[in-house]
DNA sequence: CTTTTTTTGTTCCACTTTGCATAAAAACCC
DNA sequence: GGGTTTTTATGCAAAGTGGAACAAAAAAAG
């Protein structure tokens, strides 16, 4: 059944019709549209008109539409959170890492055509957290894990020099998630890229200060 | 047509059969079903079920479901900004200032029966806002303000002498407005209030630091 | 070429949701 | 009490939504 990809890498074709679609390129079609919307004010159809494929195909590749939004809620995480562990793993001065993490989430927040969606999960999945409780785990892990690289991370900082003595990396690396989420609040309000930007250099000032 | 209550304050009663609601309260109720489960996912039938009345008597009162939806907002907003104003306005020293309007928050995000609905706007406007021009004006006015209470408060601590003659007021507002957002967002993952309080109480640290 | 396997595309069904129409009810005014 | 006004309550129609059944299509295997 749900046996992910059938395809089978060894250049042996699967025996039956093939597929139209790349699950993948399909996944993230249909994240496009949750994103945008949110997961009730989405549709079977909106995502079937999205991927261009048909609510069948739709419910043999992902399930029903809850397991469609949760496979895109993981990948996002997936993607984001990569992105992030990436922005800070270089050898930057703290201030500079966690500016390209926020330059990182910008982005992601600013990316698609229209107008600024913000973050997937502050956008969407927040709303559905309360009585979903699956959402709930997943989203809960998601901001743990971040507040844990931001934490190792200021960690370091501190261990080098970088910090005060007496900065709490925790309550720093917390900090550090708000900031990124207020970013990801206003940009779906409307607020500029330029403007967060600014803001996050003002926030780097704060937390490194 | 919506000329507002058309109760007669002078004690002399309006003329037809007498509503069996009461506005105010009907669309608190309103408000609670919204909270929980978004803008979206709340049908007219669960909004009539909450309030006890009937779909017609709901529209008659407040309108379609989007403009019970928008009244609710600004109904939250008036309540939720006139509590934070309150909280700063008292004498007190800007840690303790920032705190109680902290604990103003988690009263309102932990208010209710069940689980932790957080902020309404970040809970549930924040999704609207990107397809939604009247939700994306009526929720980033709404930060603007508290952007700017805080910003206010700050200013006159560091007029005081309570916060470093370096620290920029405008900044420290919107980590201020930060942390509140974060700890919405984490009240609705399932974060506890007491959790939430002492990463509030080191933020203010940070803050005021 | 036929069979088998897998996906596609059409269609249908049950249920929900919204808005409206219309009747019934409850109050005041004469 | 009869008429007027305003609200409540019931019911209905149209559109939307999610799920599933089924035949057609496309490919490999024999």
């Amino acid at each position: 059944m749900q046996s992910g990809t059938k395809k089978d890498e060894g250049g042996r074709k699967p025996r039956g019709r093939p597929r139209a679609y790349e699950p993948g390129t399909a996944l993230q079609q249909a994240t496009e549209v949750f994103w945008k919307t949110g997961y009730a004010g989405t549709s079977l159809d909106d995502i079937a008109t999205a991927t261009g494929m048909n609510r069948p195909s739709l419910r043999a590749a992902f399930g029903d539409k809850r397991a469609i939004y949760l496979k895109a809620l993981n990948a996002y995480w997936e993607h984001k959170l990569a992105a992030m562990h990436e922005a800070l793993g270089g050898d930057l001065p703290i201030g500079q890492a966690l500016m390209s993490v926020y330059d990182a989430a910008l982005s992601i927040y600013f990316s698609g055509r229209g107008r600024a969606r913000g973050c997937f999960v502050v956008g969407t999945a927040v709303t559905e957290a309360v009585h979903d409780a699956e959402t709930r785990r997943v989203v809960s892990d998601g901001f743990r894990k971040l507040d844990g690289d931001f934490a190792a991370r200021l960690r370091l900082a501190q261990e080098a020099g970088e910090l005060k003595r007496c900065a709490d990396p925790e309550a720093l690396a917390m900090l550090a998630t708000a900031t990124m989420q207020t970013m990801a609040i206003r940009a779906r309000a409307g607020s500029s890229r330029e403007d967060l930007r600014r803001f996050a250099e003002k926030a780097v000032g704060v937390i490194c200060g």
